[in-house]
DNA sequence: TACGTAACCGGTAACGGTACCGGAAATATC
DNA sequence: GATATTTCCGGTACCGTTACCGGTTACGTA
């Protein structure tokens, strides 16, 4: 039982060539229906699974979709369920690596995935990455890549993400239509897409309601909950200190929510609080916490429904979809009740 | 640039025969080092990448290792960075799959991988999964299978799992510790086992400590936060509640917690909480709440380990590995200040 | 009857490598 | 100087499957 039958075997067995038996088993119509018929039953019998390694070195490639993502943390585990979900479905098999947000990992994973014929790459870069000669690689080889969560500059591909603009946006809306005036915002780190996306949002907000933006209200820091925790204690020392806090990541929100909590700050009275994510937790946490929600999956399924579009059809358009996040209302922001 | 360069352009340009390039490009003793040069010097040239697919078809492995896991939660994707850290260390490529809890889906995924030839397989089975041939189908390959987090019975395998009962014991032994006497349990459900062995741990402490058992104390659940709120609530009416409960998942902990929160119970006064996992969350809520942690990531490395160690060396012993978990100590249990 | 046309099937090359065998040249051994 | 031994390299079969090119056979049509 360790060798396991091949189309030679079942030809020998039943006295035809391999080329009918490869035939009948992909049921191609120049094949009779009685000789099918006995093809098929011996393949049964003799547990017959086609070799895809064979096959995919034959026609050059492989039916798999090579996936990598920063790491598999809530937001792009489910987004990975997405992809999985219809790639499958599309009977495509998805590698999923990580490259822990390292650029030498990422450029590793791409290349053993070039190596192994995947059929092309659904990507989340890693935030060291700056340069993108190991994907153009893909493309070289006329290989599909699309790209998600975060988008990649000088690559030519379409691009699945968030409107990281809007989520700002309605956001700070919220804040201000509850009433609070001096809204300060925990960004990312300076010229990071997503980070700047999401201020734009902010800053369009504050403009529409007639709000000056006071720069010493706009904090680039790393989007770790410590240095969110220090920005907040900061912010909260200044004597025309914020009444509310926007964080483009709900660690961030984290954070702020512990400086804010020593500082003897009531939420949703003293200051508003609005996260990003909307991670479970946060409707654990007292008081419970508003956040701003993507449709991971739909952007997981919608990347791989791209990907596999760009697949078959060569050369359909290279559009950039952008879904819309909705947000999540919760006590840390909810200062009006109607 | 859209053909790959094979060995047959690299032996074309210099002259050479393709076995020679071959040997060369692996480093083979009976090439010459001036022909190895000029071979590797062309290759770099021509941008050759060995085309894997072809080496694995040949050689009949596929130096990848296949993973399969019900979902990429908090403590399983962390196992899964501990078995892609190891594996991507001993030149290995990792092929993650996500049953989704669901039997059809895992084996699915089993063919998948064993028509594409992967070099074994490390599973944690699905909750669904009550048959074992699919994986059975491995072994009769002789490719290599190790369990790991959730055991499967009816496999010669070795497994990684985490020493459960000992967690059990250590979670149940310091509410003892802290005052608490009549300690319930939240189980999981009847006959899995991760959930039998932790309950076995809760007995040993109870008997240790020559506590008698409550059957009235022995509740077992779905794992999902909603049963564990209903059944803590239900815990509570009872003339002689407990005065602790302990969880086997911090999920239902948390339902737990907000049960009591509801009845007015505070912690670690009026009754003590200890779950199970330590997920990141736990720190977070007010108050913080007492868990038993995993080592996921040594799961994890120990698992890549173990499989690679049977790759290589055929009959290695078959051996299950129990690791011990800790317990985190916050404030939901801590009652005594010493 | 003869011929054209489907319907069905077989033979074979090829995909990119590896492994094995064997042979020639270079070197060592006596 | 003849033989034995390395050292280095080429030839070739082969892995399982598909694609392509033909060739039979059977059947319909004139």
């Amino acid at each position: 039982m360790k060798k396991q039958a091949t189309i030679k075997d079942i030809a020998k067995r039943l006295n035809v060539s391999i080329s009918t038996v490869s035939r009948a088993l992909k049921n191609a119509p120049d094949v009779s229906n009685g000789t099918k018929a006995s093809i098929l039953a011996v393949a049964e019998e003799l547990h017959y699974q086609p070799n895809r390694l064979a096959v995919s070195f034959r026609v050059k490639h492989t039916n798999t979709i090579g996936v990598i993502v920063p790491n598999l943390d809530y937001v792009l585990s489910t987004m990975v369920k997405g992809i999985d979900e219809v790639a499958l479905e599309a009977g495509y098999t998805v590698m999923v690596c990580q490259s822990n947000e390292s650029f030498g990992r990422e450029v590793l994973n791409t290349s053993r995935m070039l190596q192994s014929l995947v059929d092309g790459l659904i990507i989340s870069v890693s935030s060291e990455t700056k340069t993108f000669d190991h994907i153009k690689k893909f493309q070289e080889r006329d290989l599909p890549i699309v790209a998600f969560d975060r988008i990649v500059p000088e690559i030519i591909a379409p691009n699945v993400i968030l409107d990281n603009e809007y989520g700002g946006y309605i956001a700070t809306d919220h804040l201000i239509q509850q009433g609070y005036r001096n809204i300060a915002i925990l960004a990312g780190p300076k010229n990071l897409g997503i980070s700047n996306a999401r201020m734009d949002g902010y800053l369009k907000a504050l403009k529409e309601n007639n709000l000056k933006v006071d720069p010493k209200n706009i904090i680039h820091c790393d989007f770790n909950q410590d240095y969110a925790y220090f920005a907040t204690k900061e912010l909260l020392k200044s004597k025309n200190r914020p009444d509310a806090i926007f964080t483009i990541s709900d660690r961030m929100a984290i954070g702020a929510m512990i400086a804010i909590k020593e500082r003897g700050l009531k939420m949703p009275t003293d200051i508003g609080l609005v996260g990003f994510n909307n991670e479970p937790m946060l409707s654990l946490l007292t008081p419970t916490i508003s956040s701003v929600e993507q449709p991971m999956f739909e952007i997981g399924k919608m990347a791989a429904k791209i990907f596999i579009e760009r697949l078959h059809s060569e050369e359909s358009p290279i559009t950039t979809e952008v879904l819309k996040p909705t947000l999540i209302i919760r006590e840390s922001s909810k200062r009006i009740f109607i």
